[in-house]
DNA sequence: CTCAAGCAGCGTGTATACATTGAGCCGCTC
DNA sequence: GAGCGGCTCAATGTATACACGCTGCTTGAG
């Protein structure tokens, strides 16, 4: 792989784990150092990051670890949302065939099957993660729009914009795992408003799954013994 | 200014007015030859037309100019319609102040008195663009969302993304004069919307909005005359 | 003692030199 | 004659060297 991808993706790790801090200036040469890597492909995977929203432009050149408040969060969230509804919508529009729309049913039976469960381990989240994302992938696949899936992956290295953010911090958690059974309540009602060709509540209902999310986020903000296992908590402001 | 920028804004002026070709592929030796400059900041400013989606990554490395079809245009002003909808719903729900609305008032008559003149010359046009950029940069900086003005940044220097980008083309037509008219009324009742707290008004009127800017697309498209006129034209695949 | 000017050091921005990879072509062999 | 293999060249990817500007300190004069 080019090394200015590979450097890319650790940086957007170290990045959201917190190894490198909120606010913080990267000075090239001792990242190029730590990373075994010229300057060249370093300054290339910054110039990416930046533009993904993951750092800024310091006041005099170079640049710094974006933080971000709690109300940019909430309000990246709700543009998912609105994304995803217009996503919604124009896939009931297109009335898809039922085979399209077999591998959505399956995800969500799936989902089901895990979140059903009464307890929750750390395995069983982690599927949790991989079958979410992969209904919302195809949810966005069905809309079959370029223009909207483009902007929607231009969000998604943000942090929390991406669905499931939540899940890890939520093991153990009654209201946690209500949370996911309504969540995928959410997810058969749009496979059904898709199915029926509803494409005003589609657009309903994932927008209503958005607002989910940012309770979520506000019950984690609370509890910062939860936020703390939030893969990108690092770079929450204090509100 | 640095030479980076400077370079990224004359290839995207390249791109947009033709001189380079869609589907062109670039070659870094001599554009940076063409620009006097190195490679170094000349790869910079492709990376970054490349994740605003002007450029495309090629096959086995470097970039080619990319090329839109139709739809995937229509889908662009869509989305900036969902966009402009959100943001006009929030800018309604936070009831802003009269002074905070009164120059999206004034703007609405400076382009009323443009518009109602019967003929309008390319002067006249030009500030109709002004103002009616304006107009939008106004609306989104009411809604007080950090993370939808960024979002409308990222997709604003695509081809036909941003507000008034079709009316260079309309010069003399009695029809497209008319899309004036109701686009400038369209505005009207946003800011009545907005003024009423109104949101899911707002919000609808914003969709419209961007609708009339579709049908406008589909109307310069029929007619390869007025289609030359437009900046960016070069870009669209024959549909 | 204070303030300003100059100097030194550092860090980004830019240029250029080097490495690597892949495509195209020529020639050799079966 | 066809196919395979290696060579060459060119273009990107990477490393390094150079230039410019900014900062902060020091030193000297008032």
């Amino acid at each position: 792989m080019r090394q200015s991808v590979s450097v890319l993706l650790t940086l957007r790790s170290w990045i959201l784990d917190g190894t490198l801090c909120a606010g913080e200036r990267l000075w090239e040469a001792s990242l190029a150092d730590r990373l075994s890597v010229s300057r060249t492909p370093l300054r290339e995977a910054l110039s990416r990051l930046a533009h993904e929203g993951l750092l800024e432009r310091a006041d005099r050149g170079g640049y710094a670890v974006r933080s971000f408040s709690p109300e940019y969060l909430k309000q990246t969230i709700e543009l998912r949302g609105t994304l995803e509804g217009l996503a919604a919508r124009q896939a009931a529009e297109a009335r898809p065939s039922a085979t399209r729309l077999e591998p959505l049913r399956q995800l969500v039976d799936r989902i089901d099957a895990l979140v059903t469960h009464p307890v929750l381990d750390e395995d069983a989240l982690s599927q949790y993660t991989t079958l979410n994302s992969a209904f919302h992938q195809h949810l966005i696949a069905l809309a079959d729009n370029m223009a909207l899936a483009e902007a929607l992956a231009r969000i998604e290295h943000l942090p929390f914009a991406s669905p499931s953010a939540f899940v890890m911090s939520y093991a153990h958690s009654p209201s946690a795992h209500r949370s996911l059974l309504i969540a995928n309540d959410q997810h058969r009602c749009l496979v059904d408003a898709i199915t029926h060709g509803e494409g005003a509540r589609a657009e309903q209902i994932a927008r209503e799954h958005a607002r989910l999310a940012q309770r979520n986020l506000d019950t984690v903000l609370e509890h910062p013994a939860r936020l703390e296992r939030l893969r990108g908590s690092a770079l929450i402001q204090a509100p």
